[in-house]
DNA sequence: GCTTGACCCTGTAGTTGCTACAGGGTCCAT
DNA sequence: ATGGACCCTGTAGCAACTACAGGGTCAAGC
């Protein structure tokens, strides 16, 4: 039963690649592990709990500075939990507000796939949905 | 009746950066204009038509590499608007794709939020939500 | 004991789509 | 001639990774 990990082993476990591992640990956001007389790094239990949430956070959008702030109020423990209730909070209203602007594109787009005639782009209407009303664009020299 | 337009009109015209123009014209979205004796850009009416396409198409999202397909399907006056239906179909999908992404991502979080308790962090919802169900994640050294 | 191959190391540069300087030049009005 | 608004080039920065290059380590198999 090893509890140490190599970095690969912690990124097969987290879903991670070796690569973003070691960029989390450049910026700060992952602990040095221990290094081995080979010079490996050597993570145990609690670099992968951390590298869990991390990842966990990173898949529900959060920011990487979201995350290292929920992170910092993970570990004080005693604090009241509304520092991280604004967080998410404000996470989920930026959330819903990128839905309401994708759904707006998205009825756009139908439009314009919608109108299509097949013919020639000559009289396109998805061409001409993105042209300016008057004059048509040129091509670069 | 000016019918050449200096880098900040156009900019103003599009609602875009003077950098951003510039930007365009070095990746080789937008043509270089004529320069005046004092080396400005001197635009026309055929690179404000363009550069209007270029902004309406990012508006709606499609990345830098098919508005350039776009332009380039948009300069072939006689082909068929397949190839164009197909771009805007496939950018649909990838629109719906994400929205459907988010409407999940915002139900965690709501779920998340509902059952904040306002208590500590120690009690915290939210932060129980992120982590890894057995153990909990501990701080960097 | 030597080789092979999988893994690991550091450091740097690329990605996307801009944006922000720094350090200059031009143009026009006063 | 001087001020300020505009323009020029070139480079570096942003997020959040990703992808090398050029090496070192380690365990297995012969």
């Amino acid at each position: 039963m090893s509890d140490t990990f190599a970095i690969g082993e912690l990124g097969r476990a987290t879903d991670t690649k070796v690569e973003t591992v070691r960029y989390y640990e450049r910026i700060g956001l992952l602990s040095q592990p221990r290094r081995t007389s080979g010079n490996y790094r050597a993570y145990d239990r609690g670099h992968l709990n951390r590298l869990s949430f991390i990842r966990r956070s990173r898949d529900l959008g959060f920011s990487l500075d979201q995350v290292r702030a929920l992170l910092d109020l993970a570990d004080q423990r005693d604090r009241p939990c509304e520092a991280v209730d604004e967080i998410a909070r404000g996470h989920l209203a930026e959330v819903e507000r990128k839905i309401a602007d994708l759904e707006a594109l998205r009825d756009e787009l139908r439009g314009m796939v919608r109108q299509c005639g097949h013919g020639s782009v000559r009289d396109c209407r998805i061409i001409e949905a993105l042209s300016p009303g008057d004059a048509r664009a040129t091509a670069p020299g």
